[in-house]
DNA sequence: AGATCGCCCCGCCATT
DNA sequence: TGAATGGCGGGGCGAT
């Protein structure tokens, strides 16, 4: 594989008996994978492995933002990579694994939470246990905590009738509205009013799919006062009015 | 953190 | 009647 920048890849061996020869940076090494071994890839290097023998592997990716977050949130500084001895044994990581592995399998019933939860659990091991040189200082992170995220989000998506104001919210995760606005869009890649839109405009895209609501209902039900409002700012974001976007996603 | 200011989002109306 | 488009003013958003 060409190098990306994806971030990092943990691989747990679920079971023995495999082997491994990876080839990075022009050299090659033998590796042997008993039940328990893990491995860490950096997605930033060029990787070649010649596999042999059985493969039962829980591969977990950690993206670089994810690896910054858990390093925010514990309040140190931000870890650059991740190292370990190729196929040395971490029971930790294994039963963390096995957690997931299990809640995975049953996508219907696997709780959103729940694997969002495993994910931080899992990061912020790496971070503890495997987490490489340091950023000199800790960076002064503008993101959201998670607590703030949530509560930011879940207070957006409540405003679809415009009661609550960003200065309200920001009071919520008491910080200035300036910082609070900064904060959001470092976190999530949108200002809250663009975030918001977003949502709005994915729950509107379900309801013109699914339902048979006329366009000024589904104005009405996706926050937006007016059908006039609802089809120039749908048209704007999806590149085609909503009645238009109706009937495509009908014959296709 | 708080003040400032330009821009655009939103709601309303009209028209096709 | 429903959907799409356009104009317009006020207020809040978002950058500084």
């Amino acid at each position: 594989m060409p190098a990306t920048d994806r971030g990092f890849l943990v691989g747990v061996s679920m079971s023995g008996g495999h082997t491994r020869r990876i080839t990075q940076n022009g050299r090659s090494s033998h590796h042997h994978f008993d039940a328990e071994s893990v491995y860490l890839r950096d997605f930033c290097d060029d990787y070649r492995a010649d596999l042999t023998g059985a493969f039962d592997f829980v591969l977990v990716e950690v993206s670089r933002a994810a690896l910054d977050s858990a390093c925010d949130d514990r309040r140190g500084a931000r870890v650059r990579s991740l190292e370990c001895v190729t196929g040395m044994r971490d029971q930790v990581l294994h039963h963390l694994a096995l957690a997931l592995g299990a809640a995975i399998e049953r996508p219907q019933q696997a709780s959103r939470l729940f694997i969002d939860q495993m994910s931080v659990a899992i990061t912020t091991y790496l971070v503890d246990n495997y987490g490489g040189s340091t950023s000199a200082a800790p960076v002064s992170s503008r993101r959201l905590s998670r607590l703030h995220e949530g509560r930011a989000k879940a207070m957006l998506r409540s405003r679809l009738d415009g009661s609550v104001s960003i200065a309200d919210i920001a009071d919520a995760c008491s910080l200035s509205r300036s910082y609070f606005i900064r904060a959001f869009r470092e976190t999530t890649g949108k200002t809250p009013l663009q975030w918001l839109l977003a949502e709005r405009i994915s729950l509107a895209r379900g309801l013109l799919r699914d339902s048979e609501l006329p366009l000024t209902e589904v104005a009405d039900v996706c926050g937006f006062a007016d059908q006039s409002h609802f089809t120039r700012a749908f048209a704007k974001y999806e590149g085609q009015p909503p009645g238009v976007w109706r009937r495509r996603a009908r014959t296709t």
